[in-house]
DNA sequence: TTGACGGACTTACGGCGTAAGTCTAACGTT
DNA sequence: AACGTTAGACTTACGCCGTAAGTCCGTCAA
């Protein structure tokens, strides 16, 4: 059994274990396979040791999403508390979109978790401080809190499954709906996809402006829809 | 071999399987064990047969997967074609919040599936066409649908990874969170939570009405944001 | 009576998360 | 230098999973 030795020698030790190193292969390899391919046996192997190893260091699989959850809000740009709410919402809404575009599978994986981390915490807390110092009650915070939160996530959902990701693919997906339909069936979705989805420069992203401008404009710390 | 009889006779048969039974069985399932519960054998279990035998009638578990998703949206009521699209809108959002509450796997499957099903392209057409005849253009409509399915994706998203469900689970959990913390480390927070989500008559769900109005009403098919 | 065939059946494979137990190299103490 | 402790890796094993492949039987048309 003189072979038993894997390799290493005394001196070349590998980089010891952490629950961060452990997060941050679960989130590299879920970036490059989606989140199907973040697996216990997949995250030892890049880190050159067996799955069981990683139990000395995190609770478990579900441990480690939690982390991967927690480290893309860690990614966004905390709005700083200044009178100017508007712009503060605007660039942490364009912050938050952009870690959840580099992350698709944060918003899958963000409806099944609970126990919200750290950084998850702060962020929250910040910007509940910008609206706070923008002028809005405690109350009116958490109302402009859970509509423009509730946009972001739902557009960043919708738009990552939408069935196309580049301009050749959708071309080729309405192609298929409407050869499929006798043309009647569904009229609006039709005319929809004739007159405006397939025009040159259509691209659903753009659509994001326009519902975050529609809520930021008809918000208001006085609580109506004039502004503030 | 003569036991290899299981226990079936000839007169008395089991009803026959077919895509939508599976389907049905596989939401039933879902709905009592979560998302997770669903799986081949315990679909087959449920139906008498063994989990092999379920792909005569389906392509596989994302096929599954896909008509649940389909289904989910079989379940919300169409908007009617009418002038006052703020009410369809309203109707629409609260039967689509009410089946999306109902199976509660459901927004979080809608992220992983990309080929929409004919329930979903009927609705999808119908809202569309409650948008046009209450005056909007493609565009306008366009525009529309997409702030209002946000908000109400996302607003479903946040309200079911709330950690918790009832009112005994919220006090809970917040006390775990500001006894954890040293009261000023989330300073906004903790005021939020003492001063807001503590008190008696708070519910997270009614926050849904605020958000949905404040769209509603500076939504309009001239585009601005005064009313339509 | 016979032949075809739809549909349920068994078996098997590779992969999953993780419970349980073992082995080894480094460290603090003597 | 010798020794016990211990952290952190290791192996093994269990019961799940989805599904490829092949078998077997009851029904029905001819």
């Amino acid at each position: 059994m003189g072979e038993r030795s894997t390799g290493r020698r005394t001196g070349a030790r590998r980089a010891p274990l952490s629950r961060e190193r452990v997060v941050t292969t679960a989130m590299a390899l879920a970036d490059e396979k989606g989140a199907g391919g973040v697996t216990m046996r997949a995250i030892g192997a890049r880190l050159g040791v067996e799955a069981m190893s990683l139990y000395n260091h995190v609770g478990g699989r579900e441990d480690i999403l939690d982390g991967m959850v927690d480290a893309v809000f860690g990614e966004i740009d905390l709005p700083a508390p200044t009178a100017d709410w508007r712009e503060a919402m605007r660039d942490r809404a364009a912050s938050s979109r952009a870690a959840l575009r580099r992350h698709p599978w944060a918003v899958g994986l963000m409806d099944s978790r609970s126990t919200p981390g750290p950084a998850t915490l702060r962020h929250h807390d910040a910007v509940l401080g910008a609206l706070r110092a923008g002028g809005f009650s405690i109350v009116m915070a958490a109302h402009a809190f859970s509509v423009i939160d509730s946009y972001l996530y739902g557009f960043v959902l919708q738009e990552l499954s939408l069935p196309f990701t580049d301009r050749a693919e959708l071309d080729e997906i309405a192609d298929d709906i409407l050869r499929d339909l006798p043309s009647d069936t569904f009229p609006h979705l039709t005319e929809l996809i004739t007159e405006h989805a397939l025009r040159p420069g259509y691209d659903y992203a753009d659509e994001f402006e326009f519902g975050l401008s529609l809520i930021l404009g008809a918000l208001s710390p006085a609580g109506g829809r004039d502004d503030g």
